[in-house]
DNA sequence: TTTTGGTATGTAATAACATAACATGTTTTG
DNA sequence: CAAAACATGTTATGTTATTACATACCAAAA
C-alpha cells in the first residue's frame, strides 16, 4: 500500500522541502477525503486539534503542497485533492464525477492523446493555458 | 468588422433569447476590456450609470451571457472573457498571456489537436473534465 | 554561545467573490 | 385583460482568499 503520506515524506526528504506536522496534517485530511476539499472545511478539521488555526494557516500549507506537487487545486470547485502519485510534475488532467464527487487524475498531459478513464462521459470542461503569448516572450 | 454586439443581436434573435438593455451593456464592457474583466469591476462601471446596480445584477447578466454562448468564465482567474465567436458551442481553449492578459480563444476542443497560438509559451495548464464517472452513468 | 538570517506559524482584520431569498416590475401569451 | 413567465431591484449574508504584522523556531556564522 503506496501511502500517500510516505511518498510525500520520501519526495520531501529527497528535495529539501520542509513537511511539517501542519503540513502533514493537511496533506493527510485531504488525502483521506478522496474528494475535492474546500480550505474552510480543512480549516474547521484542523481547529478540533489546533485552536490557532486561522485562514491563513490552511492556504500556506496548501500552497507548499500545490509547490511540492502534493496536491491539486480545482480551480473551478474553489477545491483540493491530493495528488495520487506526487512529484510527477504539476501537469495533470482531472477528470471529476459530478455524481459521487470522485476524481481521476490523468498524468502526462500530452495534448494529442486524451486519456480519458474507462467509461467516463464528459459534460463540461475547462480548458486554460497560462503563459506568455508571442509579442510578450 | 464583425461587431461582437451585432453578433450577438443576431444570435439572441435567431435563438429567442432576450439580450436586454442591461445585459447588453455588460456585454458591451466584456468585449471592450480585451482581457479577463472581474465581475466587481463590471459592477463600478454600471454603477455609473445605473445606480442599483448590485452584485446580483452582473452575476445574473453573466449568467445569461454565459448560457447564450456569448462570454467565457475563466476558471483560474475568476474573471470573465467575451467570446469571439459567438455562438461556437461553450467548448473552448484558452490562451492567456499572464504579461498582457490577452486571452486568445481556440474553438473546437478535440483532444488529439492543440491548435496553440504561433509563439505562445504554455507555463502552467489547469484542464478539467467534469461529468459522470462509469459507476455513475 | 550569542547573534543573525531564513523559514514557519500565529493573529486580526478585511478584501474579493458569489448567492439566497424575497419584492417588484415588465413581457409574452392564452 | 389576466395569468404566467421572465427580468430586475434590494437586502442581507455566505464563501473564499489575502494583507500585514507579530512571534516562534532552527540552523549556520561570528
Amino acid at each position: 500500500m503506496p501511502d500517500i503520506l510516505e511518498d510525500a515524506d520520501r519526495l520531501c526528504a529527497k528535495t529539501g522541502a520542509r513537511l511539517t506536522p501542519l503540513r502533514r496534517r493537511v496533506l493527510e485530511l485531504v488525502a483521506r477525503a478522496n474528494a475535492p476539499v474546500k480550505a474552510y472545511d480543512l480549516l474547521s478539521q484542523i481547529d478540533r486539534t489546533n485552536t490557532s488555526a486561522k485562514p491563513p494557516t490552511v492556504y500556506r500549507a496548501l500552497d507548499f503542497l500545490i509547490d511540492a506537487g502534493l496536491v491539486h487545486r480545482v480551480e473551478a470547485l474553489n477545491a483540493f485533492v491530493a495528488c495520487p502519485q506526487a512529484g510527477h510534475g504539476h501537469a495533470a488532467m482531472l477528470y471529476v464525477c459530478e455524481n459521487c464527487a470522485n476524481v481521476t487524475e490523468v498524468q502526462g498531459a500530452r495534448p494529442g492523446q486524451d486519456h480519458k478513464p474507462d467509461g467516463f462521459t464528459v459534460k463540461r470542461s475547462v480548458i486554460e493555458h497560462y503563459g506568455l503569448c508571442a509579442n510578450c516572450l
